[in-house]
DNA sequence: CGTAAAAACTAACGGCTGCTAGTCAACCAG
DNA sequence: CTGGTTGACTAGCAGCCGTTAGTTTTTACG
C-alpha cells in the first residue's frame, strides 16, 4: 500500500516531467519548474527520484522498450509484409496519440542522456530500425512493395508520423481513425492520383 | 573592406552556433562553448553580436524568409499543381542538404525565441503552411491529387523530409539526386505496389 | 610612422542550476 | 500509546550561465 502511493507520486513526477520536457526541452526545464508543476518543492522530489538525468532515462527507455517489444510481437505474426508495416505505422500513431509527451521526449531529448545510457539508447534505436528495415526489404523482395531504397523508406515513414504529436487534438474535426487512415493512404498509395 | 571582415567573423559565429545548437540544443549550448568553437573568448563575441537570443533569431528568420520567398516564386509559375508541390519538396530537400544545421535549428529550437520574435516566427510559419496547403487543396480540386485531408498531407510531407538532415552525408552510397528521387516516389506514388 | 578604430582579452556581477543536509510533521504497525 | 519510517520542508553550496566593464592588442589608413 505504501509502495503504491510512492509509485503514484513517482509516476506523477515522470508524467509532468515528460510534459515539461516536451514543451521547454530537457535543458530548459529546471527541477524547480518541475516541482511547481507537481506541487512540491524541488528538493522534495528527490525522495522519489534520484536525479534529473534519471527522469530522462526512465522516459526514454520506457518508450524504446515499448517499440521493441511490439516490433517483436508483430514480426511473429503470419501477416503479409504490407500488413506488418501497416501494424507498425498503426503502433506509432497510437503511441503518439496516447503517450505523446513521452514519445516526443524520446524523439527529441534523448541526446541529453548520460554517456553510457546514451550509447545504450542509440543501440536500442538502431536495433529497432534494423528490424523495421528488414520488413521493408523483405516486402520489396516479395514483390509487395516498390523497389525504393530501404533506408529512405524507413526514415520517411518514421518521420512522417512524428508531426501527429504536435498537431493532433481530439476535436480538431478529425478522429484518430480518420487520421490514421489518411496517413496510411498517403504512405502506401501516395499523394498523386 | 573592414566591413567585409566584420561580416565574416559574424557569419562564422552564426554558422558555428547553428552547428552547436543542432548538436546540443539552444539551452545546452553556452556562450563559452560557442566561443571555444569559434576560437574566441565568450565575451569577445559581443563585439559582433548583441546577444545569444539574437543569434537564434537570425538563424530562424533566415530560414523562414528563404522558405517564404521561394514559395512565392513557385506559386507564380505556370506549372501543374503536382509539379509545384514537387518543386517545394525539392526545395526542402535541397535546403536540408545545403544548410542542414540552420534548418534543423529553425525546426527544433524556434520555441526558445523571445516572446515577440516567437510570435512573429509562428505567424511566418503559419503563412507558409497556408500557402503550401492551398496548393494541395487546389491540386485535389483539379483532380491531380488523391482526396486526402489537406492538413494531413501537408504535415506528412513537411515531416517526411526532416530526417534527411540527420541522416544524409555525401558518401553514404546514395547521391542527393537519388535521395530526392526516392523520397519523391514515396510521397507521390506510395510504398505499396 | 602615428593614430584611431576594431576586436581581442581578463575579471567579475547577479542569477539560476542540480542537488545535499538537516529538520520536522504525518502516518502506520505492534 | 509508542517508535520508526516516509515524505515534506527550508537553507544553502558549488558551479555554470549570459552579459558588462575596463583594458590591452591588433589592424587599417593618411
Amino acid at each position: 500500500m505504501a509502495k503504491k502511493v510512492k509509485n503514484n507520486k513517482r509516476q506523477l513526477i515522470l508524467d509532468e516531467a515528460a510534459k515539461l520536457f516536451k514543451a521547454k526541452g530537457f535543458g530548459g526545464t529546471s527541477m524547480r519548474d518541475l516541482g511547481a508543476q507537481v506541487g512540491m518543492e524541488a528538493a522534495s522530489m528527490y525522495n522519489h527520484i534520484n536525479s534529473k538525468d534519471e527522469i530522462l532515462e526512465i522516459i526514454c527507455f520506457h518508450v524504446s522498450d515499448t517499440y521493441i517489444s511490439q516490433l517483436a510481437q508483430i514480426e511473429q505474426t503470419q501477416a503479409s509484409y504490407v500488413d506488418k508495416i501497416k501494424a507498425l505505422i498503426h503502433l506509432h500513431i497510437r503511441l503518439m496519440i496516447e503517450d505523446g509527451a513521452a514519445v516526443s521526449v524520446a524523439n527529441n531529448d534523448w541526446k541529453y542522456l548520460t554517456a553510457d545510457k546514451l550509447e545504450a539508447f542509440k543501440q536500442a534505436r538502431k536495433n529497432y530500425e534494423k528490424g523495421f528495415a528488414a520488413l521493408i526489404e523483405q516486402g520489396i523482395a516479395a514483390g509487395e512493395l516498390q523497389p525504393v531504397n530501404t533506408s529512405v523508406a524507413l526514415f520517411t515513414i518514421l518521420s512522417a508520423v512524428r508531426w501527429v504529436e504536435l498537431w493532433y487534438r481530439p476535436g480538431r474535426g478529425i478522429t484518430a481513425e480518420e487520421l490514421e487512415e489518411n496517413i496510411m493512404t498517403l504512405l502506401l498509395n501516395g499523394l498523386a492520383k
